[in-house]
DNA sequence: ATCAAGATTACCT
DNA sequence: GGTAATCTTGATA
């Protein structure tokens, strides 16, 4: 049941569409991360998108600078920031070469490997229920449990060291769609998804 | 050279 | 529910 490696991982065809698209499309699909030769399996459960051209909050709005500049890889790419002094973020580009889009990972439930992960965010094993959930339902509690940083920024998503592999489809009525998070601007696009009945999704509605 | 803002989290009341 | 922590980045001069 734990065994992901024979399913089909994503194609760059699935990618390279809309952020919007995509980000719903992520929603219950399997996040593998290679680590120390291990190989990490997470449910999907929360996603946002962001694009270039229409979406102020986007860090590609005003154009490319060096720290976006992997937004503008074609999709099917990592982008990695760091922010507020501490903290990475991870997200999967979308959309054609030179298209600032992407889609950040806001959630996500682990399926293996729980007491490593317990040891990269709080340096200690044996977890309460709430602290299992507290592992990983938050953009920056995902990097730090995956070890995920500047070092990721870039990957191809097609190669080996991360990876999204195929799984479940949810089911319309089983999805919210909702405002995105800790934004000002463009505050009101409803571009944020999230598993309905999944406890790791940050604020639910 | 300086400065304000930031796609967050943890901890407090 | 409110806020301090913490530092990189991009804009402006």
């Amino acid at each position: 049941m734990l065994d992901f490696s024979k399913k089909k991982r994503l194609s760059q065809k699935f990618y390279q569409r809309d952020s919007v698209i995509v980000a719903r499309e992520l929603l219950g699909k399997v996040f593998v991360r290679k680590l120390n030769n291990q190989l990490f399996y997470l449910k999907i459960t929360e996603t946002e998108a962001y694009r270039e051209k229409d979406d102020q909050a986007s860090h590609t709005f005003n154009g490319k600078t060096p720290r976006n500049s992997v937004m503008f890889l074609p999709g099917g790419h990592l982008y990695v920031y760091f922010t507020y002094g501490k903290h990475f973020c991870a997200n999967v580009v979308t959309g054609p070469e030179n298209q600032g889009d992407a889609v950040l990972l806001r959630g996500m439930e682990p399926l293996n490997n729980l007491e490593i992960l317990s040891q990269n965010r709080f340096s200690k094993t044996g977890l309460t229920n709430k602290e299992k959930i507290n592992l990983t339902n938050g953009p920056a509690k995902i990097c730090q449990a995956l070890n995920i940083n500047k070092n990721e920024n870039g990957i191809n998503l097609l190669q080996d060291e991360i990876f999204i592999v195929e799984n479940i489809n949810p089911d319309k009525e089983d999805i919210v769609t909702t405002t995105r998070i800790g934004i000002k601007k463009s505050a009101d696009l409803p571009w944020r998804f999230y598993l309905k009945d999944n406890p790791w999704v940050s604020v639910k509605v």
